[in-house]
DNA sequence: GTATTATATAGTAAAATTACTATATTTCCA
DNA sequence: TGGAAATATAGTAATTTTACTATATAATAC
């Protein structure tokens, strides 16, 4: 299946590096998860996923800067929303993941490390 | 296609997080992709990378901690392999996105952040 | 048995990340 | 105009990650 697509170039795993290492944290993967509903302003995401306000904006700002979200000014509100498909990709991957452990398909478990 | 899936579960979630921060690491990214062509010796993986023997063994400690690999010992020898479909499917997704950019498909464009 | 090969492990300094508190900025509304 | 609401930003201590050097361990070859 792999193996005999194209070679990844240097760029893109310095890339896809810097977006996984990004995505590899359970807020800014909740926060992603939301906004796959849609654009969503700070308060809402800060509220709804009972994150302190400055911890949204911190990883909302991390985010902006790897491109994974954007966002939309209006008033004294910002919109936020999931910038491209390589994001939403991802996702796709962790939810077809997911529905295969869920249904039993997969016997693969994750440990949890002792060290 | 992704808001009409399986919520995520909050497990998911902490496990995501943390296959997806391991494999934010350059080196890790090209440890994986080497390793998808089948098992392969620390020796290898040293030589053919050109990391240092010490660095790798220290990235494939971190990725059995996570259970991205798997390794069997003959001699002295150490082969290393990939542990799960999870990692493959992951790499699927990324070299997709890899294929659409290159193609043009896509006219997405990280930026090399300035901060 | 001794050297060599292959690999893991220990130790560590520098850098990055995280979580948090406090505060500044901007806009809106009474 | 003055305050409240929404959000960003600054500052910071604790933790984690990274990259590296040195060394230990174990198997093998001579």
């Amino acid at each position: 299946m792999v193996s005999n697509q194209t070679k990844i170039s240097p760029e893109f795993i310095q890339n896809a590096a810097r977006v996984l290492k990004t995505l590899g944290h359970p807020d800014r993967i909740k926060i992603v998860e939301f906004l796959e509903d849609g654009e969503k302003t700070v308060g809402q995401i800060h509220r709804d996923l009972n994150m302190h306000q400055p911890i949204v904006s911190q990883h909302l700002k991390v985010m902006h800067d790897r491109d994974i979200v954007t966002f939309r000014q209006e008033g004294t509100r910002y919109f936020y929303s999931l910038a491209n498909n390589f994001i939403t990709k991802i996702l796709n991957c962790m939810s077809e993941v997911q529905a295969k452990l869920d249904s039993g398909e997969w016997d693969f478990e994750f440990s949890i490390p002792n060290n």
